[in-house]
DNA sequence: CAATCAAGTGAGTATTTGCCCGTAAATGTA
DNA sequence: TACATTTACGGGCAAATACTCACTTGATTG
């Protein structure tokens, strides 16, 4: 059928086609090398040149798609072994709307796990929030073990109480860490810590398999501040000293190291290390929090994310 | 609406969520079965959900000599001030493959622009199509208005609904024309498009930017005649006084003239001109719509045609 | 409350695809 | 011309994907 108006068709044209008999008109290979009048194997080839020089441009047409590519440059930026990123409801102020759902989502798939695990957990709204979207389950043979005391200053519990409502969700064997938060002095921490039973906590602490944490600021209504962990004057040392963060009670600067001193000495909670081999999750999302949530991750304190878009585009942006 | 960030993710989240895995991140089925914890076929079915929801849009970014040449010489032979050909898939019977993504990429070239714009849209099958491979976008600032009635005889709303839909995706203040396609009588159609937020609307019509419209045959399986907008006894009045096609509703002859009399006379849809200066594009393929076409194109009835390559290739033949 | 039905699931299987590799044709070199 | 080197082709095969079928689950309804 050549006339004089084909100019020879280049390889490119014909991966042209190719990849449109493909990808638009849902054509087999075979097919396509029948119509083009070669082998199979060269139609595959066509094919895979017109993904290669671009021709073929796939595009998803879901708000996910949005959050799919911030996690991937988030991962990258941040070296994260995973992150998950959530749409953001801009007309909502709700800090945990989505990400609840999805650290809810995150705890079941390791909870669902055959083997037994042992999953650690700070504190706070985000993961109380979390939690409360877990649905039943039977898991007698974890053990879920807190990171952080239970006990404010005045001796009352905690008021997020996450780790009760979570093994009563899940029917899990749980430690809560009966101690304060941060210790009144030095050796108050030294004595409460080296209690036999707590002994055997921070232990199992060090061995868990997956580990969820809130990360937490120190702005004006600082998280610990509010609930009277620490006093306004200890939040102005913090700052002062460069702190930007807290994770579980430990303060850290903005590249994410650990402070020395100041509230740091009595902090009664497990010890945190960075580049934790095993998963170490962050939940924290909203504007306040962006230098908290990038100093945890520049110095690793958490090797995994869960926040929302607008969140994630802020570190981005940083 | 319910909101998109109810507990469960719904199940078109996770079919995005595995498209973007499978398609832009190139993961296989079993990764992607891995990543979000469910079983390989289950991924499987996420996969070809996004297709068949139409979350994955697949575009071909390579003009294929053959078509080029096609367009060129159509755009010679009618004075077109735009042609687009793309390739056909003689196997297949759909026929809007390939049109569809093209009259869609068309559209959005069109609504990326930064002055707002009025753009005017017939209904039918095709144009159906082509919204349908539209992306989500936020064009606030321009307004779409619909050519032709949306009321069938029965009262019922016009089963393809093109313009809801097309302003649901990209988010326009749309104006529906309510009227029946074609009036009960020439009365009717006088009183009707007397009301004085239609005539409004006829105006804002007459003021558009750009114009995309369907060709509609009138062999015995007219698009006018199944929809029940016309009585068969009419159709062949029409076919005798000479007609071949149909836009919006007004039938024309092989010349491209409209008719003078018979259901012309109580067509309520906005009036066409030939010989617009604004673009007025025709999308429309098919060995049965090739005199349709063609007197289109004579007439000046449209200044552009999206069509395929068989058809190119009739046109050119006539 | 049982019957019915729609939707989803996993196992099994057929089809399709990606890729390695030997061969042949084309191109370059002396 | 003879020979080396590159490039493309197609056979074959393992991996990936699509499809069918029987079964479960949860909602609906008479």
């Amino acid at each position: 059928m050549s006339s004089k108006y084909d100019a020879e068709p280049s390889r490119l044209d014909e991966a042209a086609r190719a990849g449109w008999l493909y990808y638009v008109a849902g054509n087999t290979q075979d097919e396509i090398a029948k119509k083009l009048g070669v082998s199979r194997q060269s139609a595959q080839r066509l094919v895979s040149l017109a993904i290669s020089a671009k021709l073929i441009k796939v595009r998803l047409d879901h708000p996910i798609a949005q959050c799919m590519e911030l996690s991937l440059r988030l991962k990258d930026k941040f070296g994260l072994q995973s992150c998950e990123v959530v749409p953001s409801d801009p007309t909502s102020s709700s800090v945990t709307l989505g990400i609840a759902q999805a650290g809810a989502a995150e705890m079941e798939r390791h909870l669902k796990s055959e083997q037994p695990i042992i999953m650690s957990v700070g504190t706070g709204r985000t993961l109380r929030a979390c939690v409360d979207q877990l649905q039943q389950m039977d898991c007698q043979k974890h053990r879920i073990i807190s990171l952080v005391g239970n006990i404010a200053s005045d001796g009352s519990a905690s008021a997020y109480d996450v780790i009760v409502r979570l093994a009563d969700t899940i029917k899990s064997p749980h430690f809560p860490l009966p101690l304060p938060v941060i210790a009144a002095s030095v050796e108050e921490r030294e004595i409460l810590q080296s209690q036999k039973f707590i002994r055997h906590i921070l232990d199992l602490a060090k061995q868990s398999d997956v580990t969820f944490v809130g990360i937490g600021h120190l702005e004006d209504n600082a998280p610990l501040l509010e609930d009277h962990f620490i006093t306004s004057e200890e939040r102005s040392d913090l700052i002062k000293a460069g702190a930007v963060g807290e994770i579980v009670g430990w303060a850290y600067d903005a590249q994410g190291s650990i402070l020395e001193g100041h509230t740091n000495d009595r902090v009664a909670s497990v010890p945190i290390f960075p580049n934790h081999d095993k998963p170490v999750i962050g939940i924290a999302s909203g504007i306040g929090k962006i230098s908290a949530i990038s100093g945890a991750l520049q110095g690793k304190l958490v090797n995994s994310l869960i926040t929302n878009e607008a969140t994630a585009e802020q570190l981005l942006n940083n």
